[in-house]
DNA sequence: AAGGGACCTAATT
DNA sequence: AATTAGGTCCCT
């Protein structure tokens, strides 16, 4: 029997926990596609066909059964899983009305709606979303899921051990501030974990829940903000804008964003000269185009193109 | 103002 | 042994 620093038990098992349910069909939530697109690096697929991961300080574990999707929330708190859900899972967007106004904008994108119709732009914690994306620059996915899986490991604190798996917090930027070389190195982070100890002390000086509180300014704000820390250019910002900060015109254009900008784009008169290096105005010229083109929700536009250029194009 | 290189690292070719 | 991967910064 074990407990937490706050006295808590730990140890328990998903089956005795109780379980919520969600009506939710494959086209209101592509879990896969959802949960393992470049958005967000903790979850898991397990052999047992359920999704595991954490939000927060909370375990969370979420499966696909029919038209709907169930899930179960450690510690409980009580029955807000759902509540937690319905926000991290933007349960307030509309897919089917939405995909459906996307179609009516643009005929590029059909084969995108049609392959994955059921991906959802997450709310994800902004601060662990801005401490991840700083993983980001010339990396992949893969390998930072693994770096931010280590770092989680061995300095996050344990929120619980279900079924014998562990399931830790996002470190705190307390401990990341104090985070040696060494242990950013051991995390396969090379030079990026300078940046992110810098971010954490930075976010530390200013107040409680900050960056939290850009949800409710506008998305040029938030992003000026953004930048204004010391390794964020336009494009981590804009990550953490959109799945952060649910500013859902916020498009992060990486280089397949940029590429495909090229061919949706070759149309446009302002789409001049989209053939040089991505930087700068160029950047800001390739948001536009897609804010033009999709509108209010343009980064979720662009979360099915970038899903679709990166998983082939075969129908779903 | 736009373009080029450096930067840790490990999987892939 | 080179190349490449969800960029940013610094330098011409």
């Amino acid at each position: 029997m074990s407990v937490s620093s706050s006295g808590r038990m730990v140890d328990a098992a998903w089956r005795d926990l109780p379980v919520g349910c969600l009506p939710l069909g494959p086209r209101d939530l592509d879990l896969a596609a959802t949960l393992d697109c470049g958005q967000a690096f903790r979850w898991r697929l397990a052999d047992d066909g359920w999704w595991r991961g954490v939000i927060g300080d909370r375990a969370v574990r979420i499966r696909r059964v029919g038209d709907a999707c169930e899930y179960q929330v450690y510690p409980s708190r009580g029955a807000d899983g759902e509540a937690l859900l319905r926000k991290y899972l933007r349960l307030d967007v509309d897919l089917s009305t939405l995909v459906e106004d996307l179609a009516l904008r643009c005929s590029r994108i059909h084969p995108a709606l049609r392959a994955h119709p059921g991906i959802r732009i997450l709310a994800q914690p902004p601060e662990e979303t801005l401490l991840s994306f700083l993983c980001s620059p010339a990396n992949s996915v893969p390998r930072i899921s693994r770096s931010i899986e280590q770092l989680c490991e061995r300095h996050g604190a344990l929120i619980a051990r279900l079924d014998g798996v562990e399931y830790r917090a996002f470190p705190s930027k307390g401990t990341l501030i104090k985070l040696p070389d060494a242990e950013y190195r051991a995390a396969g982070l090379g030079w990026r974990g300078l940046g992110i100890r810098v971010v954490a002390g930075r976010l530390l000086l200013k107040p409680r829940d900050w960056l939290l509180t850009l949800r409710s300014v506008p998305y040029v704000e938030a992003r000026a903000a953004l930048v204004d820390f010391p390794n964020v250019g336009p494009k981590i910002a804009d990550c953490v804008c959109l799945f952060g900060l649910l500013k859902d015109e916020a498009v992060p254009v990486d280089t397949h964003v940029w590429a495909l900008a090229k061919e949706l784009f070759a149309d446009e008169a302002a789409s001049g000269h989209l053939t040089k290096s991505l930087t700068g105005k160029t950047y800001d010229r390739v948001l536009a185009l897609y804010q033009e083109r999709y509108g209010p929700y343009a980064g979720w536009a662009q979360q099915y193109l970038y899903h679709w250029r990166r998983h082939g194009c075969q129908d779903g």
